[in-house]
DNA sequence: ACCAGAGCTGACCATTCAGTCAAGTTTGAT
DNA sequence: ATCAAACTTGACTGAATGGTCAGCTCTGGT
């Protein structure tokens, strides 16, 4: 039987190969996205891709397992930008690096974060243990530091939860929402400029929300 | 060849149709939701609403007329709340009130939310011209609205179309991401009082980051 | 120059899909 | 009770799907 592990004895073959599962993965990241697992075909990545379709039956052994590394992928970018929320730091600042670095990520990987809601949209069959771990640990201590802050008079008081799922929601909204948001801006993308204008409004409106920066900005 | 339009003459007739297709767009919104247009089957749709497959195309002459359905199904519910979104009374009423209502109606219509949510990340290929009309004239009216809030020194100077996007953002996670926040909170739904809670916080966050129930008042 | 193994692919297969249909059963007006 | 129209459904069909495979080409180490 044809396997998909070959031993890597030859850098410019494995560099090859490599190259090339980027590509697939990034053709059914496309599609994975727009149609969700189900309604995504071998034979649209491949179209995607460029690669005939038995091609990617010989990079990936089925169709589940090629979703399967698009979502664990995905779940990699999701951890780097969430350690940008540092436990150090003031909570202005841990605040505004994390929103704008999810802001970031939501342009620049508008099809990861598509795949990742359908993924959730569906029971997340895939990653549930994922959730139940790593993202329930990181939650808890993000829950944890925030409560400090309130604690010590630092912001006001307010449910940490809500706070969090309302910074997920609103800054992977502008790639969940892409179309929508384009549609509503006469069918063109944001501009560099709108980008950063939504990313400070965002900044702003929970960070004055919460009760940081409230003074400062009437005089 | 059957027809699905027959006529009305018998009251309690297309009483039973009106509760037979209601049966069918429930289960059908169900599934679209779960697992949007593609990866839906009919056969699923049957099993869920206990009906023999070829009784669905009966009552729905296809599986895209059955999906538009439930898509317009959906618009109307959101133009509804929509509604509650009036250009009169307070900034702060204007806003709890909508908020409020779009948080409820994340709980009453989980389902309806994630299927506008698959529509949308699809590039909205049945629902575009509503976009394009209906949702945008809405958002004008409240952009300009909120526009004059803030020349009337009412609110902070945002950007009214993120703080929109962030409303929707936040309200409909609630139930496009239902399952993920279900997980987070130990495998159970969100109790009443988690519920009441969170609509609180959403409403508090964003209250007071444009400006409102904020310590500080402009003159 | 050779060649073993990695890479590639057209043609094929079993299964599942949306949709059809003919042969039924139920219903309500008369 | 009658009957025509509305409703129901098991069995079917052509098309599309995920996956396989035999046989091809290319490549790098010798």
């Amino acid at each position: 039987m044809v396997q998909a592990k070959p031993a890597d004895r030859s850098g410019a073959r494995s560099e090859a190969r490599e190259e090339t599962e980027r590509l697939i993965l990034d053709a059914a990241e496309k599609v994975f996205a727009e149609r969700g697992f189900g309604g995504a075909t071998m034979q649209a990545i491949a179209g995607a891709s460029g690669l005939p379709k038995a091609n990617l039956h010989y990079y990936f052994t089925s169709k589940e397992t090629l979703y399967r590394r698009v979502v664990e992928r995905i779940f990699t970018i999701w951890l780097d930008a969430a350690a940008t929320f540092e436990t150090s730091g003031t909570p202005e600042a841990a605040l505004r690096r994390y929103i704008t670095r999810k802001m970031a990520l939501s342009r620049s990987h508008r099809y990861g974060s598509k795949v990742w809601a359908n993924e959730v949209m569906q029971g997340a069959p895939i990653i549930q243990d994922y959730l139940e771990t790593t993202l329930r640990d990181w939650t808890d201590t993000r829950i944890a530091l925030i409560e400090g802050w309130i604690a010590s008079g630092a912001i006001q008081p307010i449910e940490p939860r809500w706070l969090l799922y309302m910074i997920w929601a609103t800054t992977q909204h502008y790639a969940d929402f892409a179309h929508q948001i384009e549609t509503l801006n006469q069918g063109t993308p944001l501009s560099d400029a709108q980008w950063d204008n939504a990313t400070e409004t965002v900044c702003t409106i929970i960070l004055r929300g919460i009760g940081l920066d409230c003074a400062r900005d009437s005089p």
